[in-house]
DNA sequence: ATTGCTTCCTGAGCGC
DNA sequence: TGCGCTCAGGAAGCAA
């Protein structure tokens, strides 16, 4: 599942790769997949100019004033092709480039999707995305969560998978940045204290960070625009895991229709703040 | 305004 | 071996 570092991941490995290339084509394989809003379907888009992210969205834009907009969700990839190599079984789309390369997107359940857009007409997707942690660093600061989770009732792991709170954050990620800030994924968001918000939003920086530097997490589909997998998968510390590094045993449960695995003891629902001690530097990257 | 449920989709893994 | 069932989950759309 790309969250945040995958998709971080995919776009430098994009911006290495098709940076100035000119698209000769986009071929859509499977009904639905590639989405024309107010643009005609034969348009001409030109070089690709301009590559970048906000929270799970891939955004390129044209040198013909256009904007497509990829969404990976559950099981979509972008996978580099050298030309007539043969396509992969569950390709939606792929573009065609000038010099006949190809980038291909292969997604089995089909729940991606690619948006086109004049360049210059506002995205209801990326309009109502919250700060992205790393693209509005500035604006993503533990003052900006105190005033989030202030009047949240609901339990902090949805809280962290809302993208109109937070660009960005997937169920793996909210899980095991939970884990390392020691907070419960029961807690109310409102239920949390300064010193603990504080906590969590560094713990959210060095998870993603870390995660970035190990271009992200394979668990199933995640692959690198180089079909090579990622390497965060052996850093985890509670998703999909049956024992904590403490002993105790891992609890999986439902929340909001997601499994969240989480350690009892080391994540305990309402300490306060006194007692609540930051789990010490992290990682330990000898796995 | 916020929250929670359903839908989309297909392959893997399971029990029988 | 093969069938049917459950599960995985991001975000949109709708209901409460």
């Amino acid at each position: 599942m790309p969250e945040l570092p995958e998709v971080q991941t995919i776009v430098s490995g994009l911006k290495s790769k098709i940076l100035n290339k000119k698209i000769e084509s986009l071929i859509e394989l499977r009904d639905g997949t590639v989405r024309f809003h107010s643009v005609i379907k034969q348009v001409e888009f030109g070089v690709v100019d301009y590559i970048h992210r906000k929270g799970k969205y891939i955004i390129f834009e044209t040198s013909n004033d256009f904007k497509l907009v990829i969404h990976l969700r559950m099981s979509g990839k972008l996978i580099l092709a050298e030309p007539f190599k043969e396509l992969p079984s569950h390709t939606r789309a792929y573009f065609v480039f000038q010099d006949k390369s190809k980038l291909i997107f292969d997604d089995v359940r089909a729940f991606g999707k690619i948006d086109v857009y004049e360049k210059n007409i506002s995205v209801p997707a990326l309009e109502n995305l919250g700060p992205d942690p790393f693209v509005n660093e500035d604006q993503f600061t533990p003052r900006y969560l105190r005033s989030i989770f202030k009047n949240r009732k609901s339990p902090i792991k949805s809280v962290l998978l809302n993208q109109k709170v937070i660009a960005g954050i997937g169920n793996i990620y909210a899980c095991e940045i939970l884990f390392h800030a020691g907070i419960s994924p029961l807690e109310s968001a409102k239920n949390l204290s300064a010193d603990e918000i504080a906590n969590l939003h560094s713990q959210i920086m060095k998870v993603l960070r870390e995660a970035i530097l190990q271009n992200g997490t394979t668990i199933s589909d995640y692959k690198k625009i180089d079909n090579k997998t990622g390497n965060f998968q052996n850093f985890l510390m509670v998703y999909q895991k049956k024992q904590c590094e403490c002993g105790a045993k891992i609890i999986k449960i439902k929340q909001a229709g997601r499994s969240t695995y989480y350690c009892e003891a080391c994540q305990q629902l309402s300490r306060s703040a006194a007692q609540h001690v930051s789990r010490s530097a992290g990682y330990s990257l000898t796995c």
